[in-house]
DNA sequence: AATGAATGAGTGTTCATTCAT
DNA sequence: CATGAATGAACACTCATTCAT
């Protein structure tokens, strides 16, 4: 009997997340097409081939439910730099360049994970002025956000103190190279159709990185 | 009699000016903060003070409002990188460094003239695709966008030509510039309050511009 | 001085006529056209290539001007109608073929005179109940359209005393060639574009009276 | 439990049809009373006491519900027009008067079995050139009422051929018979309060179709 | 007398969200 | 847990009418 139970709660459990999955790639399709906006909760049901209230069950609002895709983002790009981090406390790197090439892809890596959410979270940075969230959702979006920055300036003054990089303004460098990178996601974005849009990104962002490698790590 | 009249007529033309660009203010600070959708005729109205209908007088629609804050933008981006390329045709410049300094400052400048408008851009460029403006207007616009990119690509092509910039693909390093460019605008924005954005503007876009040349300007 | 004063004062007065009357012609098109409700002002301005306030000089609302189009033609079927009557009195009918020959063209006669205005007394008739106009106006009209149905039946009963016309209900009698006739315009103004209409409604009324003279005329 | 589904499903679909009805009936009062133009979703909503979005639920848009309301009569004169022709093609008919009282009544009946829907036909018909309708929408009706002018045109040459009815063109015939019947529903709409009207209606109607009789059947 | 400009009061339609079952 | 149905609150856009000149 325990057992029996045991099962059917799994197989519930199962179906939950399920569910929960297909609803989320069925938002992440919406959103992105069609912007936050434009984008209405019966086509994310439809998409999903679920009722309206059903997803009302999983994702108390529509924000909420925009939110649950673009944290696991954020965090991926936290994890990923905090992997630099250790890896540079280490003293695992011998050169300016290896740690640009760790840097940028910290935040490459992330959107090859995932593009349609990286996606998402750059519409939501562009565009977060004009959202009416609860403050919850957004303090906790705006702290990983943050959490990411501190991260990253922190990486680049050991990296200028281990003398892999030359010295200048950590504030303004990180800020040139996340910037640097969404800047030319958005970019190809807008130019290319999506069948493009990969080759002509990788064949730019390995530009950039020779370019920034150039620019910032010494010798 | 007749200089009567014509004071008159003049006093008209002069206040339908005035209003045109109190309507064209209130539009500009709307949109930006809540977004092209968010935004209400009736908020721009209320903040324009003046009645939702009058908009209507001057403004067909919607859209054309926002095109017409958009445009002006879009066109001194233009203007900027022509006047640069005919400086580099006539062999004004001596160093791979002033012409990279001029190429960003084409973009600097047109957003220094009109920070506002210069974000409405960009609100307009990631979030185009859900648009449901008239063709006309959506055409018109990505022209002269298209048109941008293509001066930006012959600069940099001749720039190459004549030994001032190393060899690289120019499509790529186009989109660099550019993405670089709005990565940073919009990177700021999203952190700095009003006041201070302007300042760290300023001091990354230095720092930014500094990388690049030692990147890509020869020697 | 006197005569060149009123001379000034005939010639203003032939310009308000003609004004009116641009007006009136203007409005009547437009109205035609398009109905009450989606005929705008703006466009009989347009049409009538004045400003809008100038209408408005000349007619107090929208619907005073819609009743300014109408009413002449209720009354010219009043006026009709009386001459029969006269006629009638008169002891001038030799044959009820001829009086029924005379009643329909006194609504003939009228339409023809002013087709358009006679269509504009139609659309009002099927749509009068949806009108918010001022007493006065709708009393006014009614009053004159319940004239001329008085006389009408006076006529009838006129007729079928001198024995003329064959013994029957007048106030069914009257309805029925009033509704007949109205019927057919309306039937022919949907079917038939602008340029058949005219031959059609005319061949048709020749049938009607035919039939008509066949069954009310006596022999 | 199956049974259980089964008996809710069918409640479910009860209750469906009847607020489908209910929004027809508010709407076809309110359609008559006003006008479609002046009809306002509000105004239906109130008086089906339902809110307005529900409305949209059931209809698409306004005039999908207003030709909701129209389309299923002038079918049903189709319908009618149908029986009389297969009667009269089976040598049904001994008299003309049979056949023309069967024509008119194809007419009433439709009438009589939804005098407001029928009411809501002519209005259709005599303001149909201003509308914005879907040309879906619009085509359909047009379609059916033309197919009930063809079948009208077949059955009057029949009778003719049959020696049942005079000869005479049946282009007009047709156009005066439902030309005089719509004409005496207006005018008996216009003069008479709703209680009174059915009356008036009925005894006009009577002496239209002896008269009609009187001047069209043979014999 | 004529007009450019302004506006109050609507309209049809949409959508996130909530009930009742 | 899932869903058909319902709705409050908006929103872009329109138009008869009125000022100010």
């Amino acid at each position: 009997m325990t057992m029996h139970k045991k099962v059917i709660r799994e197989r519930r459990k199962k179906e939950r997340e399920q569910r929960i999955q297909s609803i989320l790639d069925a938002a992440s399709e919406v959103f992105l097409s069609k912007g936050y906006l434009k984008t209405t909760m019966d086509e994310i049901a439809l998409k999903a081939e679920i009722s309206k209230p059903t997803i009302y069950q999983y994702f108390e609002t529509k924000d909420v439910l925009f939110f649950s895709l673009i944290i696991p983002v954020t965090e991926m790009v936290g994890k990923e730099s905090d992997k630099v981090e250790k890896k540079l406390i280490a003293g695992e790197y011998t050169s300016g360049a290896s740690l640009i090439h760790d840097i940028l892809h910290a935040f490459y890596e992330s959107y090859k994970m995932d593009p349609e959410s990286f996606r998402l979270v750059m519409l939501f940075q562009q565009t977060h002025m004009a959202w009416e969230m609860k403050e919850q959702s957004r303090l906790s979006i705006m702290e990983k956000g943050q959490y990411n920055y501190e991260v990253g300036r922190r990486i680049l003054r050991l990296g200028m103190e281990q003398g892999l990089l030359r010295s200048m303004d950590v504030y303004a460098l990180i800020d040139i190279l996340w910037g640097l990178f969404v800047g030319i996601v958005q970019i190809e974005d807008i130019k290319a159709t999506k069948k493009e849009r990969r080759e002509n990104l990788e064949s730019t962002f390995k530009l950039a990185e020779t370019l920034m490698i150039d620019a910032v790590a010494k010798n």
